[in-house]
RNA sequence: GCGACAGUCGUCCAGUUUGGUCUAGGACAUCAGAUUGCCAAUCUGGUAACCCGGGUUCAAAUCCCGGCUGUCGCACCA
């Protein structure tokens, strides 16, 4: 069983990722880089994204700032909802919810936005203890999850922001009109997003500072159900569990009529994030869709539903799916006095769109990618290997001259300088054949060209697949044609 | 954030109990040369580390204090 460990010393061993500023003593927790062999696989992962889902629906991309004004987290409801009422305790030092803490001790529901005032004096008035060590607490505080940042001489304050949304929201208006569009409408976005995790941890898992891919789907809430092309996805299966214990499987079509899924909007969406995932290489027997409760959901969910992958340390959550409503458009609509209806052509009503999105998590998606593709060969010396899809390789073939002389490593040179542009390519001349092939399959390689004394005569080479390690001598010439059709995925 | 444990070459580990022989050792990986020639080959040589800061001491990888980081548990996860 492959396990977070395993992934871990892969990682660092071939600079897949590593800690930030590793060099340094001081250097803070939740802060990771990507190294070359993991830039490629993450970029490659984020053009399937866009090839599947942003291209396949008409999505419009924009690329947004990552500081934004104080007045955009006021009317996102982030500056109330985004903090915790927390007290720290004045013995022992433990830090608690406060909210939470004191519905416990006196059984009673207590809001989150309970002032800091009230939530003392019920402490107070309860002579509610430290649960730890029976010390007192000393007066509760607010802890944001957003990083704040001072902007000019003046210190502005501004923030980075905790999603990426919220730039599309304030763009919306914009895109819509300068882009022609016409709801239902996805607008993406990849880029990074920064939240103060108090207990940041298992590096790409629990990050202060991370890449979302995002899609906000701006509708008609009166729609919902006029969405012709759900009938594309109809068949798709859709593994969904609204109580986290059981699971079913259903197509979408099905999960509508039975009122498993509440539109066709939100199944279409659903489908189109599965059939991504199907492509990544993540066994779609460990992934389910499951629908959150009330108390799980964020403070701007109606409907939510998690993306979930079984992986080594249990299901891990790669894309919250979200029903925002209008929460979003409402609020900046109302914060900055701008009126942000659109027109539907479809019957040019004028609505305030809602919004369903889909929150994807890159960081996470790359580790569930990495811990679902790594396989240990029993049967051939134990052999590491990466099972990546060819299009999510780092490297899509090496070029290796079976020896050092004779002319090969020039010949391979030839060869690696006509593939190099257009393919990620690796030369390799260091070392016996037999570990050359092996480091190429621990980044996930999955060709390996070898050029011998047969191709000085007949200008063909050996191409050995990474997974079966089979070989079949192909013409220098049709190398290309070959390569390219690798990288088909459908 | 609290608690427990830990932190030595790229990776894994030895050395810390009992401070001195550690000028820090090994394996794997990596680099160079030779030899070989299709699945981690062999030989030779090389590169490369005591998390950071302070203290104790004639002497600190080793003991003490603080910080940082990691793992686990609790809490948190918009």
């Amino acid at each position: 069983m492959t396990n977070y460990d395993q992934i871990m010393k892969l990682a660092l061993e071939k600079g897949f990722y590593f800690p930030s500023c590793e060099i340094y003593a001081d250097a803070p927790a939740g802060f990771w880089e990507y190294g070359p062999t993991g830039l490629k696989i993450k970029n490659k992962l984020v053009d399937l994204w866009r090839k599947e889902i942003v291209r396949r629906d008409g999505m419009l991309e924009i690329d947004g700032c990552q500081i934004m004004s104080k007045s955009v987290f006021e009317a996102s409801g982030h500056l109330g909802n985004f903090t915790d009422p927390i007290v720290k305790c004045t013995g022992c030092g433990s830090t608690f919810r406060a909210d939470r803490l004191v519905s416990e001790s006196i059984g009673k529901d207590i809001p989150e936005r309970t002032p800091n005032d009230d939530l003392d004096a019920i402490i107070g008035r309860n002579n509610i203890r430290c649960p730890s060590c029976k010390g007192q607490f000393g007066r509760t505080t607010r802890f944001n999850m957003m990083f704040k940042v001072e902007i000019g001489p003046s210190a502005e304050m501004a923030f980075l922001r905790p999603e990426t949304c919220q730039t599309i929201f304030v763009d919306f208006p914009r895109v819509y009109k300068t882009m022609r569009g016409k709801l239902p409408l996805g607008v993406a976005q990849l880029g990074k997003s920064f939240r103060n995790e108090i207990a940041p941890r298992q590096s790409l898992l629990r990050l202060r500072e991370f890449y979302q891919a995002e899609v906000e789907v701006f509708c008609n809430p009166h729609r919902l159900n006029d969405l012709p092309r759900f009938e594309e996805v109809t068949d798709t299966l859709l593994r969904i569990s609204k109580d986290g214990a059981s699971t079913q499987e259903v197509t979408a079509g099905d999960a509508l009529s039975r009122g498993i899924l509440p539109n066709k909007l939100v199944a279409y969406y659903l489908a189109l994030l599965n059939d991504f995932y199907g492509k990544t290489g993540i066994d779609m027997h460990r992934i389910r869709f499951r629908q959150l409760g009330d108390e799980e959901r964020a403070f701007y969910a109606s409907i939510a539903f998690d993306f979930e992958v079984e992986t080594s340390i249990g299901w891990l959550e790669l894309v919250a799916c979200n029903y925002r409503s209008d929460h979003d458009l409402k609020g900046h609509s109302m914060v900055s006095k701008e009126n942000l209806e659109v027109i539907d052509p479809s019957d040019q009503s004028k609505v305030l769109p809602h919004v369903f999105e889909l929150s994807m998590g890159i960081d996470r998606s790359i580790y569930a990618i990495l811990e679902h593709s790594y396989f240990e060969d029993f049967e051939h010396d134990d052999r590491v290997v990466l099972k990546l899809q060819p299009y999510l390789a780092p490297v899509l073939v090496g070029i290796l001259p079976l020896v050092n002389k004779d002319g090969l490593s020039e010949r391979s040179q030839m060869i690696y300088s006509d593939l190099k542009r257009e393919f990620d390519s690796y030369y390799d001349d260091s070392g016996s054949i037999g570990r050359r092939y092996r480091r190429l399959e621990q980044i996930g390689v999955p060709f390996a060209i070898t050029v011998d004394k047969v191709t000085l005569q007949d200008d063909s080479v050996t191409v050995r697949q990474r997974d079966t390690m089979k070989q079949e001598r192909i013409k220098v010439n049709d190398l290309k044609k070959y390569l390219r059709e690798s990288l088909q995925n459908r």
